[in-house]
DNA sequence: GGACAACGCTAAATCCATTTAGCAAATCGG
DNA sequence: CCGATTTGCTAAATGGATTTAGCGTTGTCC
């Protein structure tokens, strides 16, 4: 074969209606090749020596039928498909919202076209979602809060895709968390402060502050567990483990078990330490159906941030997880990606509201 | 040129390294035709007559290196990139939140890879975006929030790639939006029959009732409060402008317009009709500052669902856009376009909570 | 035994953009 | 006026998957 490009004879190929326009039928329309054509929308042109004059030709033309570059042919041209991919479990709070648009902007800062896809945290679908991303070449991969990351790390690296974990921790690819522990701590510090300075809370040398959700095991959950433990311990408290409830993240069962705490109790506790805004949800629920005296002198803590929660009928702290700096460090991490190298980094967390709106980009 | 696929002499191009795997590598390694491996990985392979033999040696070979097709390819040579696009302003409430997760389950059970970006409601980054996901051959786009689509639409049209809007009607594709005046009066009749009930609220014949954020001359802003002057008046009253008040959608102003509209009347009025969720998180941070009393008697409702504001410490009427059946609806129309056709479907929204997790997917 | 069908597979064109090697014409130097 | 250079552009290969036309071999049937 090697007929080139389409030559005259069939010049009105456009009749075919709905056809997507390409350098082919700007190099037939301006009578120039598609090479030409090419440098002159790449901007290459002057570097070949094409006239002044074709390339003002040939950017008529395709400013005339309004040609778009077909980012698949490129893309195989080049092996550079220009995507850039994050998958993530959804979008209903703050913290994965806040992640997605971070992300977004920095994608588009760099060159790339996001693509954000959500998983519902099942395995199955993060999988299937991780293959496809990978089928459709993006150039890299940030992997928001899956619990076990490394099947889908190791996909990526027989792709020789790089990827990043965000969120949660994975051992075959450069991590990027928040401080759990530390915000924790100091979170759990905080609350316990606010207790001395009411009066209350000691009641035979255990702090009367409990740590509600997340689940046994998990990552995130053990290390907030710890911190809390710790700032505990560093208050000149016992540690007792039948104040610390992980009783999942589902707004039900953290509704029933603070239902429960609060039977046994005969009222709330001086301190809850909720460990995500969904338990967090699922708590109000029964607070709700509480006298507002009930909360006197009490304090709640919620490792996570909402805007809506900060206006309940009772006193919440809220750490915000800091997510413009978790996508920086992942974007940081890419950039210098090297198969062999897993290194992990923990951002701390910050207290209060302050804006979610990502940078503009 | 000519030579086909490779032939002896460079058998061993496996020791490039890290370049993806291709049929021609899986038909080297079996000593088959890429045409064979391109047949027997997409199923056909029995209508050519394939040996059953040969195609397990070629499936086995796939799965041995892990073989995932490039999308690029395949895309550019079948006119079908498996890309469904979707823009949107941000994921920050629960109304977008849910639109892109049944987006995404929708996308993913008819077989294509969501793609989702969020525009922060800037026109040019709307244009920017839709024109990169055109060049990435999306085979469809919804177009979600954005005040003037026609452009948008345009930009589709020339592509060829079929377009629906989302939230916000356009002239120039499909439109699929909530019922913003019937869900706006049904809401309002509740809010009337409610203060009704506790026999306030009529003051020299108009209503205590206020309508509060948006803007002027948008879309939903005067479909919404069309549906709210009609069901005052359907109750007998007379309408007063200086009841609306189009604040805007930001929680700033919202907050500053309540009170000074507090100030003005001397306390709550007996109905507030809140726009937005916005408004409404704005409108919430002047409540803080007031005696729960003031609330007595006192009925707020908003065009928007959100978790949170539900547990609040006045009672809060919501209306939750019917998120799934707008998605739904969207796919129909998308499935059906043509160029020509431009209809527009009225979603009724719903009151009460009832969950955003979409269908699975 | 010769025509024909069935079988099992492959060659080659195609999708569109990029890029290198190189051709023909114009210009220049001597 | 001839060889060398510059100018302005094009041919053709390339990337990976799909798909139609068709090739060679074996088997069947009269």
């Amino acid at each position: 074969m090697g007929e080139g490009y389409r030559e005259e004879g069939d010049q009105m190929a456009s009749d075919r209606g709905q056809r997507k326009s390409t350098i082919y039928d700007i190099a037939t329309s301006t009578g120039t090749s598609p090479s030409t054509v090419s440098m002159v929308l790449n901007g290459t042109w002057r570097r070949y020596r094409i006239s002044e004059s074709t390339a003002e030709r040939v950017l008529g033309a395709a400013r005339a039928i309004g040609y778009a570059v077909n980012m698949k042919a490129r893309g195989l041209r080049l092996a550079r498909s220009g995507l850039a991919g994050m998958i993530m479990p959804h979008y209903r709070n703050r913290f994965f919202a806040g992640l997605s648009e971070s992300f977004e902007a920095g994608a588009r800062e760099r060159g790339f076209c996001p693509m954000v896809v959500s998983t519902q945290r099942r395995p199955e679908t993060e999988r299937e979602v991780v293959e496809r991303l990978l089928s459709h070449q993006v150039e890299f991969l940030f992997i928001v809060g899956v619990a076990r990351p490394e099947p889908l790390n190791d996909l990526c690296r027989a792709a020789g895709t790089p990827c990043v974990n965000i969120d949660l921790p994975g051992a075959n690819a450069p991590s990027v968390v928040s401080d759990n522990r530390g915000g924790a701590a100091m979170l759990t510090g905080l609350l316990l402060d606010k207790i001395a300075a009411t009066g209350g809370g000691a009641g035979s040398g255990g702090a009367d502050l409990h740590f509600l959700g997340g689940v046994a095991g998990e990552y995130a959950t053990e290390e907030r567990v710890a911190g809390f433990q710790e700032a505990v311990a560093g208050h000149g408290f016992t540690v007792s483990k039948t104040h610390i409830h992980r009783c999942g993240y589902s707004p039900a069962t953290a509704r029933q078990t603070v239902e429960e705490m609060h039977h046994r109790l005969g009222g709330m506790p001086a301190g809850l330490f909720v460990n995500s805004i969904t338990a967090f949800e699922g708590a109000i629920q029964f607070f709700k159906s509480l006298e507002p005296d009930a909360f006197r002198d009490r304090f709640i803590g919620c490792f996570d941030w909402d805007p809506f929660a900060a206006f309940l009928p009772f006193p919440v702290t809220m750490l915000r997880q800091n997510v413009e700096a978790m996508i920086d460090q992942a974007f940081v991490y890419m950039e210098e990606y090297r198969v062999d190298a897993c290194p992990m980094v923990k951002i701390p967390p910050q207290f209060g509201p302050s804006g979610t709106v990502p940078r503009h980009g």
